[in-house]
DNA sequence: CTGAAAGCGCTTACAG
DNA sequence: CTGAAAGCGCTTACAG
């Protein structure tokens, strides 16, 4: 059996090509009973309408794009699955781009893609959402988007965040109530706007309690594991050593953890370690990481869900934007400074 | 500016649009006079064909399904890298897709998504690339798909392997190679074709050296983290307990180690640990894992190069079949039997 | 509430 | 080697 197309059914059900389409969208003005007429040839013919049609008909297409900067990381593959999951709700489907920054012409790889793909949204992920290039090429293709826990709010598109501040304070906090005063702190990747967000909040912590940050304890990471054993090493061996170190990511904190083990340096016993984001391997270190659940998947799936609502087409307002709750997670990587 | 098509293009070089189309998909037949002028327009318009349109004419789409079970592990995300990045090269883009087979109409589901966006072609991944009503319903409607470590190659299609079996015998005779007698194992979930062949590749180094496998040394993981941990716990409390763990990928395998480390046993003096996959989160531990290397990104990547080889269209001659070389990878998590 | 006509931007099939 | 015509399967814009 050859393809079904809306023709099958339009003639099957009695109808024009056009009333088929009606139903198929979901648009007004249709008979109850033609809808249903039409609904049931739908059904028995199996008929499922040709995207490719419909996105040379209209000018938006079925397609939203997920733009990466490095979608190797498990935080990647998080939002990844939320996306999807609300893609397909929706009758979307989901198509994943890496932009390779160090590419010359990324960004006329990114035109190309709008230019051909014509997708109906795209969903900016850190840090490429901080991206002014990016965003304005967007803006001037007119191509809605939502961005990810941006950095800038100054893009005229919708964001959907958690308040990375207020949490980076909260663990400190949670830090400070262990007793801790000598705490150091592991930063991300300076160009990511949470990064930048989680060392401001460390910082307002500190500085409302009246604790020194001293001097060399905050150690300049890139949110990689590398990263957080360099930090480890770095600031375990300093003659004053920190009593609790606070990383603004999972794999950070899992690096200073394994730096401390290597040293013989007890966890938590002699040392709290602290992370960021309730990544998978927060679970898989002994002991278990002390971090901050981020809801990366019920981001990306807000972040779907506004660029398929209509009213978001023409240039986006900030009232579509979506600040999500997080959640302290203490663990076993943490606990009472000690007498030391 | 308004949208360039290929009316423009042709317009401006002075010839028609079945030229410009002819250079675009560099068929034959253009003289390279005309060729140059074409392109040098399509350059200066930055013209880029709407896919769609293209995927509307032709019965064929730019667009490359890759089909996940679990999109969220590491494995996942390293497939799609090197997917995403052959995709790029060829001019195509892919589509994720998450396969829930607990959904009841998850067949429907596919079958849907293949009618309506119409992929040049599939990437099947572990363990979906073996259910059989997915691959005969791609057969069927007649879609070139690729399957990346099935572990049946009773289906007519191509498949990108290494050689799991022979990987497992090498692993297994390494640690025999270290003085181990006493080696257990735990396995992946049965229903993955690579999972069986790293067993019966155990199995088969253990039987040929003469080494006993005793009850209750195969230890019936999942490949999660969490698998690996009771795997650990169950088979060193065994009252003669193996001075080796080879896992069937490398989150059991750090389960097994953490589980070691809580209960007091030294790795690699008292066991060793060995994993498969060589996983991000095998440097993540500590001792490191010794692992094999599976070429994830590169599997993924020959998987598309198939699927875009126009001569694979018709359905697939296992001639197309790619097997992958891996690396035995010794780290520290693996060393000699101690006298004890 | 429903439909006939035209068109989206390409490629296919054919002609020369 | 090149092009004119027709068509892919929808939706848009219009009419009634």
């Amino acid at each position: 059996m050859s393809v079904i197309t809306i023709k099958d059914v339009a003639a099957l059900a009695g109808v024009s090509p056009k009333t088929v389409s009606r139903v198929i969208n979901g648009e007004a003005h249709v008979r109850p009973a033609v809808r249903d007429a039409v609904m049931k040839v739908v059904a028995e013919l199996g008929y499922r309408p040709n995207e490719h049609a419909r996105g040379l008909s209209s000018s938006r297409s079925f397609l939203i794009a997920l733009l990466f900067d490095d979608p190797a990381s498990g935080y990647a593959a998080d939002v990844q699955l939320g996306a999807i999951e609300r893609c397909r709700h929706h009758g979307h489907h989901l198509v994943v781009e890496r932009i390779d920054r160090a590419m010359p012409d990324w960004l006329a790889e990114v035109d190309a893609t709008i230019a051909s793909l014509r997708p109906a949204g795209v969903v900016l992920t850190p840090p490429l959402c901080d991206w002014s290039e990016l965003t304005a090429l967007l803006i001037h293709r007119q191509v809605p988007f939502v961005r990810i826990a941006p950095g800038s709010d100054t893009v005229p598109a919708a964001m959907v965040t958690i308040d990375d501040f207020a949490a980076a304070v909260d663990m400190t906090d949670f830090l400070i109530g262990l007793g801790h005063r000598n705490i150091a702190f592991v930063e991300g990747i300076r160009s990511h706007g949470a990064a930048r967000k989680r060392l401001a909040g460390f910082r307002e912590a500190m500085t409302r309690k009246g604790y020194e940050i001293r001097e060399g304890w905050i150690y300049e990471g890139d949110f990689t594991f590398r990263a957080g054993l360099a930090a480890g090493e770095a600031l375990l061996n300093l003659p004053n050593r920190p009593s609790a170190i606070f990383a603004a990511n999972d794999e950070l904190a899992l690096g200073v953890l394994i730096s401390a083990l290597r040293m013989n340096i007890a966890v938590p016993g002699d040392l709290s370690v602290a992370g960021f984001d309730n990544a998978p391997i927060s679970r898989m270190a002994w002991p278990q990481l002390t971090t901050v659940q981020q809801p990366n998947r019920e981001m990306a799936s807000a972040a779907v869900d506004i660029l398929v609502d209509p009213s978001y087409t023409h240039l986006p307002a900030n009232s579509f934007s979506e600040k999500m709750t997080y959640t302290l997670i203490p663990r076993d990587s943490t606990g009472p400074r000690s007498a030391g």
